[in-house]
RNA sequence: GGGCGAGUGGCGGAAUUGGUAUACGCGACAGACUUAAAAUCUGUUGGCUGAAUAAGCCUUGAGGGUUCGAGUCCCUCCUCGCCCACCA
């Protein structure tokens, strides 16, 4: 008998998979399409941990399960290939990035391979390819020509340690999201993609999508739209007006001071001689403080009175106007209207300061700041509700010029230029007497140049800024000296179209064609982290809908369904990473012999998909055994020499059982529960085997080839084996999925639980046939049944046919 | 502070959606094989009382409710995880 050992065999049908083009995917029509995508990864040179795996596998079982029902399964793989690790290496050791993501793509592809996924190999693309960025560049000038990219010179989120610029979604509680040093202000000229003026879609799109609620509501709430008014205070004694946004108009008769940022441009021109030079302190010390300081919610508010006054435009009255840091520059107008009595933070500010503080809504909830309610004090609004009075208030206001209704968003523009080397180029050439000229079509791609000296000046520009052939160009408008722009783009924006490039990897003409986009996309299936919830799949659907309007696609959300995986935490309940050193690798645990596929089995028998789980150190011992026991199994049948060829209703009704709740729990995404079905099914044969020996030859044929079938999703590599074994040709990944027949699952005989008060007394079998009288009289003729009733009177019976007897007595 | 989610054996987790709680696996214990160990196989394994593989009682974070019947539905509370957070 041979022995099963995944060393062998795994390697082999890794290449027989290669060799036969088994995966190879075309646009077939005559099966549905089913588009089954994992993020592409950036290829780093570090091992991928088990936590990564799990992603993978999932990937892997709905592709492989949806192959084998008949579906023309698209599950490609590739590069997010631009990015600082590769640059930063770079600065270190003087090897090109270009070199570093070569030798680690080798290497993480050899581990891909070496799990045994079913990637279509001929379809993979590399983000820092010119095949591919020309296409990015290529967008980018859509966006341009759309009015969609901008450049302005403003300030920014900068790190210090990267020293590159970062959008907004990429400071994370004042740190870099990659390196987590902590992020400064920059003023420089950057290039943004106008990503708010989709902002209403985005949110409303979300309605349809099949996603979880908490992504949804981490993009409705990063997008953050609230309703409003802007309303214009006269400031006492000069021509200014002071704009405030506020969404509570209906409290405006219980403004009692005003608030404007630190940063806010009036707070020159309004402070009073004698408050110049604490205003001027204040100033300062706001500036000095570092992001992390001011976004600190716990710290106590400051603040410093200006001088002047504001007229509150409702009742005239003069309402002092304050600056304080907890009003932010970038959000509304940069000044608000304190209403103490009803906001928490103007509550503890005027408390502070000992500001006046006037009620003028009559709470009918519990708290006493917040909150709706009838108003009061507000002169001839009195009486009203809160939210009628928002409308009456916002229309009056307009009438008389002094306010508007408006709506205003947290989601800023979306900053893409970035001061490094490794990034896609941005396609704009800059000339003394045409401005800002894009790089025409037919010159894409731009590409980036091959230097010696990667550090980056750290002035602001970028390393390209030294390469003077790079820089000098000449302006494709007037002929004349230019110079080429020197920032390379967001690594985001590379990934804001890959799945686009699978369907046409290799196009040269065009990003992609019409037609094989409108075949593959959108994705059926995205399956992924949740640390992508406010990065990628927003700038994704933001750029599909992009192209949407463009008429480049038919659809305007490239993702119909997401799927989370849940994290693998280290046996610890930590977070896997190298610097902890408790990093479990796929490729150590196939040193010891256990083989890709109870690493793959392990990863979804250990808890639901989508479920946060601890690896188990000594579990992958377990699905291990299991796949030994169905080896020795599938050996011992096909070495028997006392195959008889009596029939066995069993191994059929065990097998039918199987294929049912393996098809239902992987259709539901339950690969937990589909593990376990399978382990069960199994110990049934190994019992059945070791009452009758294989005595029903057809059936355990159909037992053994059904059971290959069923695991292979999940153990791809032993489940050939056994195909083959079994005397079947070709792969068993194309082979047809088995399907139920419900007529071997009914028996003559089945189980009634009897309750007496709804607690257990005993188990009755009766013939499936039975009528309720029968039922009822054989479980009250159990003894221990008859022993709970005691002749005592019985009330009521409640009977649910094939299942279950409950007697209430007393 | 806001949002999302979760509490079931020693552990990871099941439970046909209101109908036998603890499937499946890990671990542990006992036995077989072995000079021995590993591997493998067989059995036991929620808790308490009991000599018992007799019988009974208890048990799904806590407390209440609805129901013939609640892990599942409703109310009150507690704990934990994740994400966002001075957004006016």
């Amino acid at each position: 008998m041979r022995r099963y050992n995944p060393k062998e065999i795994e390697p082999f049908w890794q290449k027989f998979w290669q060799d036969n083009k088994t995966y190879h995917t075309s646009e077939d029509s005559t099966k549905p399409k089913r588009y089954v995508l994992e993020y592409f990864p950036y290829p780093s040179g570090a091992a991928m941990h088990v936590g990564h795996v799990r992603n993978y596998t999932i990937g892997d079982a709905i592709s492989r399960f949806n192959r084998m029902r008949g579906h023309n399964v698209l599950h490609p793989m590739g590069w997010d290939a631009f990015g600082l690790p590769a640059e930063n290496y770079a600065i270190k050791t003087g090897i090109s990035p270009k070199q570093t993501i070569k030798d680690s793509t080798t290497k993480f592809k050899k581990q891909l391979m070496q799990m045994g996924f079913d990637y279509d190999w001929s379809r993979e693309i590399n983000s820092s390819d010119p095949d591919y960025y020309k296409w990015t560049q290529w967008f980018f000038l859509l966006l341009y020509r759309r009015g969609l990219a901008y450049r302005k010179e403003s300030l920014q989120w900068w790190c210090p340690v990267d020293k590159t610029v970062l959008a907004n979604e990429q400071v994370e509680n004042g740190h870099c999201w990659r390196c987590d040093s902590i992020v400064e202000k920059k003023a420089l000229p950057q290039w943004f993609f106008k990503i708010t003026e989709y902002a209403d879609r985005l949110i409303e799109d979300l309605e349809d999508l099949d996603w979880s609620d908490s992504i949804k509501s981490m993009q409705r709430n990063w997008i953050g739209k609230s309703k409003g008014a802007e309303v214009d205070f006269k400031i006492d004694g000069t021509g200014e007006k002071l704009t405030v946004f506020t969404t509570r108009p209906d409290t405006l008769f219980g403004a009692t001071f005003m608030v404007l940022a630190p940063e806010h441009e009036l707070v020159k021109k309004i402070t009073t001689a004698e408050e110049k030079d604490e205003i001027e302190k204040y100033i300062k010390s706001a500036q000095a403080k570092s992001e992390i300081e001011r976004q600190d919610t716990n710290r106590e508010k400051t603040g410093v009175f200006t001088g002047a006054y504001a007229i509150n435009p409702v009742n005239d009255t003069k309402i002092p106007i304050w600056i304080a840091d907890y009003v932010l520059a970038g959000y509304g107008t940069g000044a608000i209207m304190a209403v103490p009595a009803h906001d928490e933070r103007d509550n503890e500010f005027a408390k502070k300061y000992d500001l006046e503080i006037i009620e003028v809504v009559k709470t009918d909830e519990k708290s006493e700041i917040h909150s709706e309610g009838v108003i009061i004090n507000s002169g001839k609004y009195n009486d009203l509700r809160s939210e009628q009075m928002r409308e009456k208030i916002v229309n009056d206001l307009a009438k008389s010029k002094q306010g508007k209704e408006v709506i205003n968003y947290k989601i800023r523009d979306w900053l893409i230029s970035r001061q490094r080397y490794w990034g896609a180029p941005i396609p704009i050439i800059h000339c003394d007497k045409d401005g800002i000229v894009p790089v025409p079509e037919k010159d894409l791609p731009v590409v980036l140049p091959e230097i010696k000296s990667y550090e980056p000046s750290g002035d602001g520009r970028s390393p390209l800024a030294n390469v003077e052939e790079f820089v000098n160009t000449t302006c494709p408008k007037c002929g004349g000296k230019a110079t080429r722009e020197t920032d390379t783009m967001d690594g985001f924006a590379c990934s804001s179209w890959y799945f686009l490039r699978f369907a046409d990897p290799h196009n040269s003409e065009k990003a992609f064609s019409d037609d094989k986009a409108k075949f593959w996309l959108p994705v059926d299936d995205y399956i992924g982290g949740a640390e992508h919830a406010v990065m990628h799949l927003l700038y994704a659907r933001f750029w599909t809908k992009v192209m949407f309007d463009e008429g480049l696609v038919d659809f305007s959300e490239p993702f119909k369904s997401l799927r989370n995986q849940g994290m693998i935490l280290a046996p610890d309940g930590n977070k896997m990473s190298k610097s902890k050193g408790n990093t479990i690798e796929p490729g150590g645990l196939i040193d010891q012999g256990y083989g890709a596929d109870s690493i793959r089995l392990m990863e979804l028998f250990i808890g639901p998909w989508n479920q946060a789980v601890n690896w188990s150190i000594d579990g992958i011992g377990g699905t291990f055994r299991f796949l030994q026991r169905v080896w020795v199994l599938n050996q011992e049948f096909i070495d028997s020499e006392e195959k008889g060829d009596g029939s066995d209703p069993e191994i059929i009704r065990a097998t039918h059982k199987a294929i049912k709740k393996v098809s239902e729990d992987l259709a539901d995404m339950q690969f937990n529960t589909a593990v376990a079905a399978l382990m069960e099914l199994t110990n049934e044969l190994y019992k059945i085997k070791a009452d009758k020996g294989f005595v029903a030859k057809a059936e355990w044929d159909f037992a053994l080839m059904t059971l290959a079938q069923l695991l292979a999703p999940f153990a791809p590599h032993i489940t050939e084996e056994l195909w083959q074994d079994l005397g079947h040709k070709g792969s068993v990944h194309l082979s047809e999925w088995p399907v139920h027949d419900d007529k071997y699952l009914v028996s003559d005989t089945i189980n009634i639980v009897v309750q007496v008060n709804g607690k257990l007394k005993a188990n009755v079998k009766v013939s499936a046939d039975s009528s309720e009288e029968e039922v009822v009289s054989s479980a009250k003729s159990d003894g221990k049944v008859a022993q709970s009733l005691d002749n005592k009177e019985i009330k009521k019976t409640i009977y649910i046919k094939g299942r279950l007897i409950n007697f209430v007595v007393e």
